[in-house]
Parts: structure tokens; sequence; C-alpha cells
DNA sequence: GCCAACGTTGGC
DNA sequence: GCCAACGTTGGC
């Protein structure tokens, strides 16, 4: 079981369309990093969704009901999408500033590499960060 | 709204 | 294949 971490940001999808529409697919990621991460993603596993921008923070969790596939917004095939199903939302988000201030986190990719879109999330930094969400 | 960081593109 | 220029992202 792996857990991922996806970023978006809430002006283009945000979180309350992710809980509206309860599943989504996961496209228009034009990343290579973002990409090969996105590959590696198995069905059933766990991703954080993190509002950039406005919030900056983790909102909630997503479960991806299907591995990756043709992106349908590309005709190119270095690209590919997932799709993703609403699990459950935090009582309380996890700010970048909570994540940033915690020393266990300083090695997380989102601190360290600000820009990528999926990243991997360790087992460790996930217990973590729900712990905090329960707060 | 600005700017730094980073990825991508294109000319050589 | 290198590197400068440019575009995009995201934090502040």
């Amino acid at each position: 079981m792996n857990y991922w971490l996806i970023k978006s940001d809430p002006q283009s999808y945000g979180w309350e369309e992710m809980k509206k529409d309860g599943e989504t697919l996961w496209d228009g990621v034009r990343n290579y990093q973002a990409r090969n991460n996105m590959k590696l993603i198995k069905e059933g596993e766990l991703a954080l969704f993190y509002h950039s921008n406005t919030d900056k923070a983790i909102m909630g969790e997503v479960v991806i009901t299907k591995e990756y596939y043709q992106d349908p917004t590309s005709d190119d095939p270095r690209w590919c999408a997932v799709d993703l199903k609403f699990a459950k939302e935090y009582s309380k988000p996890v700010t970048l500033a909570q994540i940033k201030d915690d020393q266990r986190l300083k090695d997380i990719l989102l601190v360290r590499q600000p820009r990528l879109s999926v990243m991997p999330i360790k087992v460790s930094e996930y217990d973590i960060i729900s712990k905090y969400a329960q707060k």
C-alpha cells in the first residue's frame, strides 16, 4: 500500500467539487515527474488532496479507482489520467505551515519540491499528517 | 501582484 | 548536447 499526494489549484478543480462529484478523473498533468509518479499509483491506494494557492492545506483523502490510462484531454500518448473517488474529509485541514513546522516532515516532497503535482508520501509522513487532521 | 524556482523549448 | 530564454507554478 502506497500513499500519494496530489495537488490542485482550487480555481481549476477544488475540494468542494471533488466532494460534490464523488468521483472524478484526474487529468491534465503535463509534467514528466508527476506523470511517472502517476503511473506507479495502483487502484485502491490513497491520495491526500492538497489545495495550493488559497488554502495551502490538505483537505482530505481520495481513493484511486482506476489506474493510469491515456489522458482523454490529450492526443499525446505520453500523458495519462487516473480516476479518483472521494474518501474522507479532514475535520481539520492540515496546512502547509503545520507541515513546515514539523521537523519530522522536513523531507516531505511537498516542501522539498513545491512544484511537483503528484508525489509519493511515506507511511510515517502519512501517519503524522492524519494525526494533525483529527486534532 | 510579485518573484523565485523549476521545467521545457529551441537555437546553435 | 548545451544553455539561454521563456513560461508556469505556487508561496508570500
